[in-house]
DNA sequence: TTTTATCTGTAAATAATTTCACAATTTTTT
DNA sequence: AAAAAATTGTGAAATTATTTACAGATAAAA
């Protein structure tokens, strides 16, 4: 099987939050429905759908029921993913309050912080665990997925951690990038909020020139 | 001249950070050393850079300081452009804490919510107004850049409020897909951490299936 | 039923991005 | 000085992503 680009991936998933929300109006939806309420265009949509062997039905569009089942199906790890993040400062609690609940196949079942007031205690329902628990919980609570959300000096080292106890992705919102070697086999999405500042940035400075 | 594309300009943004970081270290570097700690090429490198009007010295590479200098030539606003925020949940209080005095060019200097507990005070040394006083706010101090990080039903309406005020550029991190017209000419950053979460999730599959 | 209108799925074309490959250049070595 | 070694800048090729175009399919209208 071909794999499929991160882009449509990510195109998948922001599909399936808008026909979430368009399920309340309505049963069929066009691609070119679609592509409006998501930024996209009728033909890319339909490429993209392609990856899901779901067919839609001409001149009624694309029962958004099944379309919603099939995406799903196509993106939700079979059984329910335990996920992990380390530093509990304001992004990571951002992240526990925002993300508890959001998608049922993924479960936030532990963060990790050095600031002893927080270990112990329950972040948005979550436990908190002293750092250099991390590797034990990874194993035991068979965790694939890491999220980083600490200083950007902590960023390689708990990468590292991670890695060494067996994490399968880390998702990094630290602005340290990290470079992790292809025969490791873990995947890494990188957000960089400085470089979307800088971007918006230069942007903003192209448009003021026109 | 011709515009260059959004991944260079991110990978711009990277190659700064890391040219501040080694610059302790060293006075030259070479591009492939670049592309190393900026997990790149060195092929990329040099296409990048070729936009910059910089040119290095065969044999010894670029020189890091200068190189630096470039870049933030090329990147960055000829004056300070004022920024502001929406919405001061987690999320928000994590980017006034990360972003204030991290980029010269760029000084977050309000932020906007609806409790009245936060009305009138200072956030991380950033003063918060109600969300009504946005519009005037943003045509008093001329600010360009938007940043949203409210609830996600209530973006729409405030990138319009944004945009009726004349804001240039507008960076969302709610999961709600902002759609803006070509015609009002504001660039768009969406930061869809859903997506992130559920990239991670259906790559994590994917390797554990090899 | 038959016709008409319009939407899907996908092959082909186009556009954008990255990588390759190498002449030109500069430093280092002899 | 001359030769050798290594790196840059960039045209060309390769790859990847998006858009176009249209045959085939289906629902709605006549």
């Amino acid at each position: 099987m071909n794999s499929v680009s991160q882009r449509t991936i990510e195109r998948l998933s922001l599909y399936r939050r808008r026909l979430m929300i368009e399920l309340a109006e309505m049963d069929y939806i066009f691609s070119h429905q679609l592509a409006k309420i998501s930024n996209s265009t009728a033909a890319q949509v339909r490429r993209d759908l392609m990856h899901l062997g779901y067919a839609g039905v001409p001149r009624k569009g694309y029962k958004i029921k099944d379309l919603i089942r099939c995406i799903s199906q196509f993106l939700d790890p079979a059984k329910i993913e335990n996920v992990v993040i380390v530093g509990v400062g304001n992004l990571g609690k951002a992240l526990l309050t925002f993300f508890t609940g959001r998608r049922p196949k993924l479960s936030l079942v532990a963060c990790f912080d050095i600031d002893e007031n927080k270990v112990g205690t329950d972040i948005a329902g979550v436990p908190c665990f002293h750092l250099n628990e991390m590797p034990q919980k990874i194993k035991e609570l068979k965790v694939n997925i890491g999220v980083i959300s600490s200083t950007e000096n902590a960023t390689k080292a708990i990468s590292e951690m991670m890695i060494a106890a067996g994490i399968k992705s880390i998702i990094n919102f630290t602005c340290f990038p990290l470079n992790i070697a292809d025969s490791e086999n873990v995947f890494l999405e990188q957000i960089d909020i400085t470089a979307s500042f800088e971007k918006a940035a230069y942007f903003t400075k192209l448009n003021l020139k026109k």
